[in-house]
DNA sequence: CTGGGGAAGGGGCCC
DNA sequence: CGGGCCCCTTCCCCA
């Protein structure tokens, strides 16, 4: 009964078979059963360290790599099954065909190929916060999306960038669980990729438009934690997982902190979400939180800057004269910019910095000029634009009226149709206003270039009583001296 | 359900 | 290189 059993399992289960031991008949009760997917992870594992073994004593190896003056010696073969920027190398015409290939790297450092290096022919990949993006930037050169997604993940978590809840148990079993898997992995990856994001399963943060706002594990870990253990070691015996890597972008909308307490949140590219945005009406120990976070998350993000290499991606191109141009390339996504001071900028929606804070609601924004426009257009009224009736209004003919921290114009006809005998206007002088002399981001004096609209980390907020067209009665000289 | 408007974010590029 | 402007896209709200 029990052998038919067993008979049956050999040949019901499938991908994961059952085999017996070498030596065993049919006929004889079975001592040891293994698994088909044991069975291939042991020869995998084998393999990949007979590889890295002859790699190490310079065994076959028909690739001669240069990095920065430094050589390194490789198999062909592997770099081909590893990397999409070598499968493209050696590929290229009869060259591919030549007994041996040499390469010259410039562009990241003999350590930084050494990670990937050491990745390649182990799984292991050597992450700590001070490598992590000239690694990460290599591995978009090299085009190894599993490297890149590794990294993804360390940076998020050392950023502590929040995923879903239901995300954070997945997140951390790809990062226990990646599989190393670099010849038949990467290619996976590419062909999902190649299938467009609809075929990923699951799809990236970035395309979903999830309405949850439950925050992950990932809040509060320790970045200290994280380097601790900055080897990230693939675990040869799991499936490709690192699929889901890819799965988790690095911008997250759902981040608390990508957008202030109390203020809209953003999701996905270019939505608000303007429910309550009258804000400020958190409590104050999540604002406190939420404060403390911020200011870990700015320190993070500087040191994210600090780590960034001099060129953190050059693409050339060419123009009609065939001279190439310059590009950066973002070392988080596949976009890429002519200059230097755009890729800065770009970067601000990755790391979620927000520098630009509103001293009217405490929204914080990526760009002074967003900000500006923000201020202008919510708190100052600037528009000559009745709100109700949408006609053009003057100093003479609109007044400002304020609901909450925000004002708007209205034309007197439309006031008086409202029939409000409180409603409260602020003078349109006032209202055009320059603010005074303010303090800048960092609390510094920074004069005029900076303005009121801007407040500091340690301003309090402002009060923002959140309710519907609740009237009330502003003082703009006060306010703007403040 | 749908279209228009408002607000916000991001990219390109000029100064 | 930073600031600023313009333009486009996206999302939400509301009529």
């Amino acid at each position: 009964m029990q052998k038919k059993l067993k008979t049956e399992m050999v040949e019901d289960l499938g991908a994961s078979r059952l085999y017996r031991a070498p030596g065993e008949s049919s006929h004889q009760q079975p001592q040891r059963w293994f698994n088909a997917a044991d069975i291939t992870v042991a020869h995998q594992s084998s393999l990949l360290k007979q590889l890295n073994q002859q790699r190490r004593q310079e065994l076959f190896c028909d690739c001669n790599l240069l990095v920065e003056g430094q050589l390194f010696r490789a198999h062909r073969n592997v770099l081909f099954a590893s990397s999409g920027y070598f499968r493209m190398l050696l590929s290229q015409g009869p060259d591919g065909l030549a007994d041996s290939v040499d390469a010259t790297f410039d562009v990241f450092s003999p350590e930084t190929f050494t990670v990937i290096l050491d990745f390649i022919y182990s799984g292991q990949l050597d992450l700590s916060s001070h490598n992590v993006i000239e690694v990460m930037s290599a591995a978009s050169y090299l085009q190894m999306n599993n490297v890149i997604n590794f990294c993804k993940n360390f940076i998020k978590s050392s950023l502590e960038i929040s995923v879903k809840d239901e995300d954070s148990e997945r997140c951390l079993s790809v990062s226990e669980t990646c599989s190393f898997n670099s010849v038949a992995g990467d290619e996976t990856l590419e062909q999902q990729q190649q299938q467009g994001p609809s075929s990923v399963s699951p799809p990236p943060a970035l395309w979903t438009r999830d309405n949850s706002r439950s925050q992950s594990s990932f809040i509060g870990k320790d970045l200290d934690q994280e380097s601790s253990a900055s080897v990230m070691k693939t675990n040869p015996s799991s499936p490709a997982d690192d699929l889901h890597a890819e799965s988790e972008d690095l911008h997250d909308p759902q981040d608390p902190l990508y957008t202030l307490p109390g203020s809209e949140r953003r999701r996905g590219k270019g939505g608000t979400k303007r429910k309550g945005s009258n804000s400020n009406r958190s409590n104050q120990p999540e604002d406190l939180d939420l404060q403390e976070a911020r200011t870990q998350k700015a320190e993070k993000a500087e040191e994210l800057y600090a780590t960034l290499p001099p060129i953190v991606g050059v693409i050339g191109h060419f123009n009609r004269d065939s001279n190439p141009i310059m590009r950066f390339k973002c070392p988080f996504c596949t976009h890429t910019v002519k200059r230097k001071a755009d890729l800065k900028r770009h970067l601000r929606c990755h790391t979620g910095e927000r520098p630009y804070p509103c001293q009217a609601c405490n929204k914080r924004f990526t760009r002074l000029e967003h900000l500006r426009s923000h201020f202008e257009t919510i708190h100052q009224a600037r528009k000559l634009v009745c709100r109700k009736c949408k006609c053009q209004v003057t100093e003479d003919t609109g007044h400002v009226v304020c609901e909450g921290s925000r004002r708007y114009r209205m034309c007197t006809a439309c006031i008086q149709e409202v029939d409000c005998d409180d409603i409260p206007m602020d003078s349109l002088d006032g209202a055009n206003e320059e603010p005074a002399l303010l303090l800048g981001v960092d609390g510094e004096e920074e004069g005029d270039s900076k303005r009121s609209w801007m407040v500091t980390e340690d301003d309090d907020l402002a009060e923002d009583s959140g309710a519907d067209l609740i009237i009330q009665q502003v003082d703009d000289s006060d306010e703007e001296l403040e």
